[in-house]
DNA sequence: ATCACCTGTGGGAGCGCTCCCACACTACTC
DNA sequence: GAGTAGTGTGGGAGCGCTCCCACAGGTGAT
């Protein structure tokens, strides 16, 4: 009967007020079951674990979002096209380790992008209407006024890199000087002698860092740094092919080439193999990020790995843990959540 | 200071209440300005939208959603690990057809992957308590019981192909058959005559339908099928390259292949490289899609599109349908809502 | 016996909306 | 002049939770 009347109102679902009343405790009780506190003795919780079982009880998450003021929602946010989401494996490295971390919670995960106006404009309204609890953010560029936005109401975000020395946002970065340094002291080891390399876009402080490291590499080992050697690319298959063609039209002689990334390094192996260059022979090849790419390119790549997956974990972390912290934000501002992982140099055939 | 209060509350945004106090009506009336009701005098409507740009009024979701017994929100399920997801692009053309489609209305998309048991547990578990308010399923299999279950919940949903020819589900799908005739067909004008597949899975309906078409083809023109050139894929590069391998050992005399997707179609491509065959020279090629793939591949891929992106849209259109018709499930399973859009064949250099 | 202080529990208030009924007011009709 | 219908509006009730105060009953110190 009791059965019948929960589900004949309209297929309604049951309500905590039915379990309660099945359980035959009050409504409090029953919340607090479901929520896990420890405040509840053993033979009650038994009940209500049986009569939330045998009703189906599953809570509605509407009303526990209005009462409690919060959503258990996170969203990554991809300031990019979906185009270049899809075309560049970092970004689902990133959502994987995010994804692994956070089915450890009840917290759900929305991926938005916001690669247009007119979807800042939506993200804007959506983040006003405090339809997620945290914020993931990747690939911000320097002057992306998104942070600002966040900050402005008070969302708890973590961000993904960093976009300079002292970033005020917690973030999760990986050492890319230092891996920077790995690759071209790699490539001298040997035995290479002009090394060229081409660069993300500037404006994100990563590739800044990549660049930063090549040139301490080369003047530690006392070699000139050419700037003729270095060529910007845009972190595109496209653009690591044009690099590519410009720096052998400028320094024919180049025998390596160290890439910002892994999709870069595809895109100047095309173009080194078009100029009849071989690789690793003619021309030595190391990419950044150690993607899937990396071991399915033709001749393997060698390329410094990030752990991009626990960077994905770890900004779960620190996200979870912003949003459990509420203190004002002032106080907040002051502890620095900043994390850098190491990288590690992969060696494979193309060096 | 009014604004003031409104600002001091914690941090609180302005509430329905406070719109209407400012622009000196009742709640109900604001309710219906920002709902769009047109039961409301222009001279009023202005009064409160007034009231909403000086608040910076947005409105609460879940009390919305509490309310009103909806979450203005869809899901797109993939019952696939994420790899395979980022790996197809057939999933990402999906998913921005749908993407711009919802862009033009005031719901959210939400991605949701089910391509192992822990999180089939967690998406029931999330359907369960309605957190959507309708599901779109991409590349479902035919014994897959997640379409039961939401007809169970009474979820609204739309599929992406069919599970057979007498789907339930309001389906959208593009003519595989004809599709795939019209590849076999090209074939054989090009003067092919020893012609093979390489099929997708063949629990999924649309992997069948094109070798049905296949073999239809061939029939039509008076060829015989000779089962040793038909070959299962599983929709991935690897498998196709697998099944390339088994064609050229089965049968070296193999002058034409047709493959189930373009991914099969680059892993055939490497197959076929291996063992010395140029393409189109010494076997043409054909794949399913049309996708990025096929217009990088080296030689260009022939390819069947289909129009996925306007699949998304129609899918969309369908299931904002579904969702706004309220009459009993009953009534609605009679019609029949199933649309099939035409392909075409895109001829490129490798045949 | 009195007081203090735990632990476990019940249930009121309230989160910010939508839905809908009631009502004032106008504009016709017979 | 009474009735009828329609239009715009206000505000009560209620959605299903969480939060928190109140309180019962037990335990140990005084």
């Amino acid at each position: 009967m009791a059965g019948h009347a929960a589900r004949g109102r309209g297929g309604g679902r049951p309500t905590l007020e039915e379990v309660a009343a099945r359980a035959g405790v009050g409504r409090g009780t029953v919340s607090r079951v479901i929520n896990g506190s420890p405040r509840v003795s053993a033979a009650t919780r038994t009940a209500v674990e049986a009569a939330v079982a045998e009703l189906g009880y599953v809570p509605n998450t509407a009303a526990r979002a209005l009462a409690a003021n919060r959503t258990d929602a996170v969203a990554l946010v991809v300031p990019e096209p979906e185009t270049r989401f899809f075309a560049e494996p970092y970004f689902s490295d990133v959502l994987r380790g995010v994804g692994a971390q956070l089915s450890e919670t009840e917290m759900q995960l929305l991926l938005i992008f916001a690669g247009n106006d007119q979807r800042r404009q939506r993200l804007a309204q959506y983040l006003a209407a405090h339809r997620v609890d945290g914020v993931l953010l990747v690939s911000v560029h320097a002057d992306d006024p998104l942070p600002e936005l966040l900050s402005q109401l008070e969302i708890p975000a973590v961000i993904s890199g960093r976009r300079s020395a002292d970033e005020a946002l917690p973030s999760v970065d990986s050492d890319n000087f230092a891996g920077a340094c790995s690759a071209v002291e790699h490539l001298l080891a040997r035995g290479r002698t002009s090394i060229a390399t081409i660069t993300g876009r500037l404006d994100v402080y990563g590739a800044q860092r990549r660049l930063d490291g090549y040139r301490a590499a080369l003047r530690e080992a006392g070699r000139p740094v050419d700037e003729r050697l270095i060529v910007q690319g845009d972190f595109t298959e496209e653009g690591g092919r044009r690099a590519m063609r410009e720096l052998l039209a400028a320094c024919p002689g180049l025998d390596a080439v160290f890439a910002g990334s892994d999709v870069m390094a595809a895109g100047a192996r095309q173009a080194l193999r078009e100029a009849g260059r071989r690789i690793p022979e003619d021309v030595a090849l190391v990419g950044f990020d150690d993607s899937a790419i990396a071991r399915h390119m033709d001749p393997p790549l060698t390329s410094v790995r990030q752990p991009i997956e626990e960077m994905g974990r770890a900004m779960i972390d620190l996200l979870l843990a912003e949003i459990a912290d509420d203190r004002p934000v002032a106080a907040r501002r002051l502890e620095r959540r900043q994390l850098v992982l190491p990288t590690e140099l992969v060696e494979r055939d193309s060096s």
